[in-house]
DNA sequence: TTCAAACACTACTTAAAGGTAGAATTTAAA
DNA sequence: TTTAAATTCTACCTTTAAGTAGTGTTTGAA
């Protein structure tokens, strides 16, 4: 039970900026050295939030990424989302094809439960909660 | 948010064999094709739960597979750790090394939460409740 | 005592996630 | 207007999970 790689960079990178100044400019280079995350694979997850719209970019000297978004409307989920990680899997727990309201799987309903809360987690904790430690 | 495929194999051959008679013998053939799981694949997970104790053989001509123990006792998670999956994964949801009671990452507390609720399915799930449905 | 039907073992192949390399593009300062 | 510092794009390499192949071993019935 774990969120994969890419999504953990991902919530650590926002974190990091928004704890140092969301509206200050942070290269690329800076992010992968504090944050000890591969420079390659990090610009590869930076593209995935600029597109998301999580994060803004300017290029060209003087550039960097930064957060332009008023904090408290983007959530963890949107993160998440931006880099792919499926959040709202409907799939069955055990991969049991026939698995729905009528006929349910034997973890169907405990599962759905924790799920519930995984997913609420993510749908209410915004990057303001990030500043309050 | 998911387990992975052999975990959920392994969970479903368990259920299957205890819903149809858990002294019964049911050969490798048998469960593969009932579940459509890879037969090859399947046997792998077989050994492993054999070897975890959960599910007793026999070889040869007439031979098969089977659970002997009581059902009340095994417990889902037991199946998981028979296959490997990590239940009690210790590490930070997102990766920060310094994550621990005293210096808490941003999601530490929520995530410790749910993370719990998943692992009492786990945990409080034997396979006698897999019977009633 | 043979032999077919079963599980078990070792090694390989394929697909997906994680990670790297290098060149192209953009931009502002000198 | 050149140049260095930055992001972006495309393609590749590596590692791990998923799945396959073939052979060996065991066992009970004919």
């Amino acid at each position: 039970m774990k969120l994969n790689t890419t999504s953990q960079y991902a919530i650590r990178i926002v974190t990091f900026i928004v704890q140092n100044g969301a509206n200050n400019k942070y290269t690329a280079k800076d992010i992968s050295e504090k944050l000890s995350i591969p420079y390659k694979y990090m610009t590869k997850i930076m593209t995935l939030l600029v597109d998301g719209g999580i994060i803004s970019s300017s290029r060209g000297r003087e550039g960097g990424y930064s957060i332009e978004k008023e904090l408290a409307i983007i959530k963890i989920g949107d993160i998440l989302e931006a880099v792919k990680e499926n959040l709202h899997q409907e799939k069955c727990v055990i991969g049991n094809g026939s698995c729905n309201k009528r006929e349910k799987c034997i973890l169907h309903d405990k599962w759905i439960t924790a799920k519930k809360a995984m997913q609420e987690i993510f749908e209410n904790t915004t990057l303001e909660d990030m500043i309050i430690r």
